[in-house]
DNA sequence: AGCGAGTATTGGAGCGCTCCAATTACGGCC
DNA sequence: GGCCGTAATTGGAGCGCTCCAATACTCGCT
């Protein structure tokens, strides 16, 4: 019952092992009478070569790791599609690792990769230069990063953009107050930045309100007293600033936290206050819902990032490149007539 | 700037690479001080074994694929991260694979697997039971599938008493006309008949309104016409029947196009009907849904799966499991007076 | 001193492939 | 009809490990 290999398929075939070798990776100087019999002995015997053996004698193993930090998250989650896609075409097979294993388990994820031999590496996590030089193998970076320099290409949305679209978006329908609830992270940094520069351009003020975390429930603490909750609606926030008319949520669980403090406050979106959210997660089609929200497509990124990996590993140069994201409207903004 | 081998690392340590080879895998009679030696060398070294060579030369490969079919399905997620500590600390490594995979470039995962000679199987997807047996390792199934028989254990979360925790919830607070309203799939198939169970065990008679897909607007578009969508509320549906005070949705997306039905049928919840959903997402907790929500602990059951596995890889038998799920009661449900 | 029973350590064979250099086969051509 | 270039095919070496049988080293005892 032993698994066949090579020399069994090559037996049966009538050939040498070098030859169903070949045919194996499908090199074009074999005859196609041999080639047929290779192949018609390999369903027979229903044989699978074994990538541990090519990996180990062959100079690549046709594999490539990805490093996700956040398997919640959905944007990675397509990425990882369109990556798969990407990759999967040439016959590479992915690893995923995810970060938090090196918390958990204290398994470094690039050691693991390493141990792999895999060929390329798929950043799409955080992860120190140093320990990236130390993969030796080519890296590039998928999504917005901290971690800059070392000559990784990076394959992102371009979110200071989207950030730029959502303000401006507001701004087109008559808003001028408004207010942008950010959060921790090199995205939520971004897409804040973008709506700096839009308001920025406009002559207006800006106004940054940090959440503690990427989340709905620290969004929804964070815009309370801005919205002045709980009590009479137009109430005054702090130093007497008078209500914003619009919000701009880094992404969309903040935004619907942004919808919830608005509800608690009394106000109704998007009649009182307008909000806009980021990524069109599922969630923003929801009817109860209906958020406006900015999102680049994950599996064009992903995709783009398997391209660029496979460049590197074909030993040409590849650069960064961005996207430009969208802005699907739906029912949480609205133009007002008087600000 | 070869990488380093066992060579390498037997010479800079004084010994022979079987001995190397013999503190890697920790065998308990090596003596303190050449464990030492080694170990300095290895870290000298920066070597890092090759999981290639080991698991081409010995009996296992110490790793284990993962068939996933639903990546975008946070329970999967989730149940992959207990999966991965269970496992990960006797030092296998995750192999992840999705089935769409299949549809998209023609590659079956189980085929990749084999390639990969992993130990054993964890089928988070549906898959044939054919398919299965070809494979050669043990196999587990995580959560709740239509394949059955064929002998493999099967870890899941009891979803039917999931259903009937619902049920039972929306009976004790008084709701009698309950409507539950299911999707395709086991899980929601398992479901539904908790719900009917209960219902049955209580006297009342049931009504299951089918949704074409586990989603929001599928579900929405289903209830529309029995919560009178549109026009007044009091409103019958069909027969003549009254309308529903309660409905149990199969999951929470569905529970929240449930909700939104319910809102433009100008019905409040849980004033006018009361909602459950499946699974107590991180939606379920956003302030704007607040959804009482039936759910097991994803990672329980993904960590007594790579249990489960473990025991059949070291020759153990070993049987099904499932784990009670437990209801989190939130604002969508209340109490009624009189149906 | 000598021997057995462990315990610690070692060299060799081989896992299933790829790569390479060498060999054979096949036409075409003078 | 022998010769050459090219195309097709082959055997051998070796990738970096594990496994196994064999050897070397301890002691404690007679």
């Amino acid at each position: 019952m032993r698994r066949p290999t090579i020399y069994d398929v090559a037996e049966r075939a009538g050939v040498s092992k070098s030859l169903v070798s070949l045919v194996l990776r499908d090199s074009p100087r074999v005859s196609d009478e041999k080639r047929a019999a290779v192949l018609a002995a390999v369903a027979e015997l229903d044989y699978t070569p074994s990538r541990l053996a090519a990996g180990l004698a062959g100079t690549r193993t046709r594999s490539i790791g990805v490093v996700i930090d956040d398997f919640a998250n959905l944007w990675f989650v397509e990425a990882l599609t369109g990556l798969r896609s990407a990759i999967g075409r040439e016959g590479y097979a992915l690893s995923v690792a995810d970060a938090s294993l090196n918390a958990h388990l204290g398994i470094d994820p690039l050691d693991a990769f390493r141990a792999l031999r895999v060929d390329g590496i798929v950043l799409a996590g955080e992860a120190t230069a140093a320990a990236v030089e130390r993969a030796g193998v080519p890296v590039v970076v998928l999504g917005t990063r901290h971690v800059s320099g070392s000559g990784m290409p990076v394959i992102a949305s371009d979110e200071a953009e989207g950030g730029r679209i959502a303000a401006r978006h507001l701004m087109e329908i008559g808003h001028r107050s408004i207010v942008c609830v950010s959060g921790p992270g090199a995205s939520a940094t971004e897409r804040e930045r973008g709506y700096r520069e839009a308001m920025g351009e406009a002559g207006l003020d800006t106004c940054i309100v940090p959440a503690d975390a990427n989340e709905e429930q620290a969004a929804r603490a964070a815009v309370a007293p801005i919205l002045g909750g709980g009590s009479a609606a137009g109430r005054v926030r702090g130093a007497g600033a008078p209500r914003p008319t619009a919000v701009f949520a880094v992404n969309d669980p903040m935004a619907v936290g942004v919808m919830g403090a608005a509800a608690d406050a009394g106000l109704t979106v998007p009649g009182d206050i307008s909000v806009v959210g980021y990524d069109d997660s599922p969630l923003a089609d929801y009817g109860l819902v209906s958020l406006t929200s900015v999102s680049g497509d994950p599996r064009e990124v992903g995709e783009a990032a398997g391209e660029t990996l496979l460049e590197l590993l074909s030993g040409a140069p590849a650069g960064s490149r961005t996207f430009a994201p969208r802005l699907v409207v739906r029912d949480s903004t609205s133009a007002i007539l008087r600000p």
